[in-house]
DNA sequence: ATAGGGTCCGTACCATAGTACGGAGTCAAG
DNA sequence: CTTGACTCCGTACTATGGTACGGACCCTAT
């Protein structure tokens, strides 16, 4: 319930240095400090559980500021629009490793085909 | 067929400045100055090409050295090695993208669904 | 032959997302 | 009541992939 900024960055499996470096990018609190040393609770765990979450999904750590003032200020309209921007993004993010992959697969199936030469997957990205 | 920094760039799309710090890291050669400046050529084209492919393939520039270097000395086992790596990152990638787009696309519809309330984008991240 | 643009090159700077360091303070156990 | 671990905080450093700057040189057209 009350925990250590150890506890909570272990809970959350980041580094401790990580943890404040948010607190410094203003997207995690910094707790009063109770005798000494600051206590974190569950909203913490849940809060920073947000921000890795959202940066998977591939949000810098700007835009997860942003939507974290969008939930104080409930401004749905611009949450939509930053999901649908980032969606748009991940569109053609996807697609492109999708080509990569497919690309570096056939290539590699090549490269196996036949051992003498020169391999294939080198010679055929210069392009 | 020879052209001078700025044209190659142009070429590949890329930036003057990027040329160079490809140059530096090793990636392109710095042809002979004839008569005081450098002239670039087809091959050049072509390495800067491979490049940036290998780089939308999610490549490092260091990666992409080692393949450049693979290239001269044709060691086709790892060639394939790091081709099969990057195949085994990209897919973990891809995956971790397509959860999140399908995340987010479920969360904008439920956004949308509702005009009251706390918008579910944020909440539904908290985990 | 001189003005302008382009080139050359080293060095410095930028953004992003952290990680490390060092000194001072605090806390819990022995 | 001290020792050892942990915390606090500012500042500095890291990696990656570039971009920008400034002085010197070179090339071409007028």
């Amino acid at each position: 319930m009350s925990m250590t900024i150890s506890a909570l960055a272990r809970t959350a499996g980041v580094n401790v240095e990580t943890v404040r470096y948010y607190q410094r990018r203003g997207l995690l609190d910094r707790p009063e400090r109770g005798e000494g040393i600051r206590r974190y609770a569950d909203g913490d765990v849940r809060r920073l559980g947000f921000i890795r979450s959202a940066q998977r999904a591939g949000f810098t750590l700007e835009q997860i500021g942003e939507l974290l003032q969008l939930d104080a200020g409930q401004d749905r309209a611009r949450a939509r629009e930053l999901a649908a921007e980032r969606m748009a993004a991940l569109d053609l993010k996807i697609a492109e490793l999708q080509a990569a992959r497919g690309a570096l697969e056939r290539l590699a199936r090549q490269c196996h085909a036949r051992e003498e030469g020169p391999c294939p997957i080198i010679a055929a990205f210069e392009g």
